[in-house]
DNA sequence: TAAACTATATCCTATACATGACTTGCGGTT
DNA sequence: AACCGCAAGTCATGTATAGGATATAGTTTA
């Protein structure tokens, strides 16, 4: 009758995921590597294959690993048009897309406001690296991005990397280790400020799109926290329900 | 070497997840209906227990049916709060979320537009129904909606229920059988027309959030084209990646 | 009457095993 | 050197079965 808030048990097939997902979210397998195969995991667990493959399932639809018959699972890196389409929702109107390029306007290292300290859940006035950068779709300037990372994370990035590269979730795995694995955004329609439209190539005031995202690693933790201002003239942002 | 572009064989259980889905499409188990057992439909197809299990496994993950321990499986109806918010996606700034109430603004039956015709899928000029109201978010209007539908598929609706319940979806699956099971949304920024203006209480120009859906049945046939006009002071669009 | 128990039906978990499809690398052949 | 075929390793499919968890209806019991 009533519903047991604390489930009276776990299945075992869960238990195993949390074992996995540990691995991976410790770095002992990062991203890119094989891990061992169906057989070998399901012995050195002592369970059966097929609760390993039920576990393992439950990984794959949560986009934590790609598997491939006849080659094996391998944890998943943001190299791949898949995973990268992901984090990218726009969309030309006639229904073509293309990957965007980036032009830095700039990159410091300075201490958090406090909506960035909020949404990130950092201590108020803890340190962290901010990016801005204007990003071109077919040569037209579309969208502004005003990044923040916790400086702590991600260690050199305020100078690094001389040019910062294309995608750069791809960057904060491979230079970093960190993973971005879910994100949550939010969109307003705002008028465009004078810096923006300056940008955009826009009037002040025109409308715009704004979304906030907070990009999360696989526990869920804040990594990144970036507004992207678009204007939505030959792109729309794109969603299936 | 070659990717095999048309795959050289199709697992069964994917041929009896179409028997199945074609089942509940062509109205044999509607909507709220319990199907039979599993071991019930194992028999019947002539199958395994756990290859009919994967089959409506993906259905479940396709929110087309609903499976209970103890229970059964039931087709998904539009009529429980996990469906009906799947296609609300507008949240508070601070988290919380309210059900919108809605004011009719008008109801005619017409020909369709060249925009409608193509989004709906129709011959140009074809009979369509058209709705449009506003709704309200804790009493504050929030969105103005235009909704158009073909004629065919909805008989009488441009007169029949005097008043239009708050959560159409339900109504058309309730009263013509038509079931919405995916949606496709393009999001873009404009500037509120003086008629959008007046009924979301902001001024002509200002920017709002302008969202296009095209709700489709379960073979990805348009039923239903939205567009919704969102003031965003209080409410944003929210999204999981 | 109300609570506890039982029986049954359902889906869920877990195991075991056989076979098929796909990828890769290794040898041998040309 | 290039090609071909084979073998081994991997995940995918399909079957079979036993027992557990959950929901419901009916029966018994206090």
């Amino acid at each position: 009758m009533d519903a047991p808030k604390f489930p009276t048990f776990r299945p075992l097939y869960q238990q195993i995921k949390d074992l996995l997902l540990e691995r991976i979210a410790s770095g002992e397998w990062s991203p890119g590597t094989y891990i061992p195969s169906e057989a070998a995991l399901a012995a050195s667990y002592d369970v059966s294959v097929g609760t390993l493959r039920k576990a393992l399932n439950e990984l794959v639809a949560e986009n934590v690993v790609i598997r491939q018959q006849g080659k094996g699972t391998v944890v998943a890196t943001h190299d791949t048009d898949r995973v990268l389409f992901r984090f990218f929702n726009l969309w030309r109107h006639d229904g073509e897309r293309g990957l965007p390029v980036s032009r830095p306007l700039g990159r410091k290292l300075r201490k958090a406001t406090a909506d960035e300290a909020r949404d990130l859940g950092l201590e108020p006035g803890a340190k962290v690296i901010h990016i801005s950068r204007v990003r071109d779709l077919e040569g037209v300037p579309t969208l502004v991005e005003q990044i923040t990372l916790e400086a702590a994370r991600f260690p050199g990035l305020e100078k690094d990397p001389e040019v910062l590269p294309n995608t750069l979730y791809h960057l904060y795995q491979q230079r970093f280790g960190q993973t971005v694995a879910h994100a949550d955004e939010s969109l307003v329609a705002v008028a465009a400020s004078a810096q923006d439209a300056e940008h955009l190539d826009v009037q002040p005031g025109d409308p715009v799109l704004q979304i906030r995202r907070i990009a999360r690693d696989y526990q869920g933790t804040p990594i990144e926290r970036r507004i992207s201002t678009v204007t939505t003239r030959h792109y729309g942002y794109f969603n299936q329900l």
